[in-house]
DNA sequence: ATCAGACTCATACTTTAGTACCAAAACAGT
DNA sequence: ACTGTTTTGGTACTAAAGTATGAGTCTGAT
């Protein structure tokens, strides 16, 4: 929060540096008064698209990224997770196992502590989980 | 494609008019040229605003929507979409059965069926096929 | 009225999944 | 070198999931 008054703080400076320039510039005659107005244009639409992407980023976080401190929280190490990324794609125990050079009795410790760790009883109900946790 | 085209070309238009109508604004003295910067600055912060929405819009929809379409293509029939829905949910085939009001052995059909019609072999796979045709 | 397709359910199996418990090797940090 | 965690893997079960087959019911369309 502290980070967004800062930012805010130096772009109206920022804003009201170019206003005067750009002001003085045309009145000395070292510029033109379009090419001016242009500027400020191009500038203002820039922080349209900016503001406006970072408005939508909370939402598009929602819905796309990995919250990797979750993983953490949750104590799902590595390999855990390699697992889950398996259990996500349609894999078996034994495709996963082919998968990352291991038995099947790996996979199913891991899948077993996996479904412990995120409190679910089915593989499909971890897939569910996890997309809420955000962490696949 | 053609709207995109329209919609430019009177948008290119309005700006030129605002422009051309600032500027006499100023000449004539009707307009101090602060206002008319700040006009123009405030016309192009939301032009930003508004294209940015726009193209982030797409992304949203191909994230988001489903394909009934697809579905019809695959001849999955309604109550098999339940359970597909229901499989989704992380729900176990007895589960998905108390649900719909429907014993287990009627489930099991329906799963099966839809296996074969997303050429799953297993449901966790069906899922991730279901999410790449977008019909979940 | 008939007929195809959808929905229902059962039985009998086979195959995966998942649990519990144990234990050894591999590793990272102190 | 010691220690705790991770990774590995096995056995022995139990519980789900999935297949195959058959069959009755219910609709909507012809």
């Amino acid at each position: 929060m502290k980070k967004t008054i800062i930012v805010f703080g130096l772009l109206i400076l920022a804003l009201l540096l170019l206003f005067q320039f750009s002001k003085y510039a045309v009145i000395s005659g070292d510029l033109n008064s379009e090419i001016a107005i242009a500027l400020i244009a191009i500038v203002f639409f820039f922080i349209g698209v900016y503001l406006n992407k970072k408005s939508l980023q909370k939402k598009t976080t929602i819905l796309g990224e990995i919250n990797h401190k979750k993983i953490e929280d949750l104590e799902i190490s590595k390999r855990e997770y390699e697992v889950l990324l398996g259990i996500s794609e349609g894999l078996s125990n034994k495709e996963i196992g082919t998968k990352l050079f291991v038995s099947e009795s790996t996979i199913k410790t891991h899948v077993s502590n996996l479904l412990s760790k995120l409190n679910a009883k089915r593989r499909t109900q971890a897939l569910q989980i996890a997309k809420d946790l955000e962490i696949i």
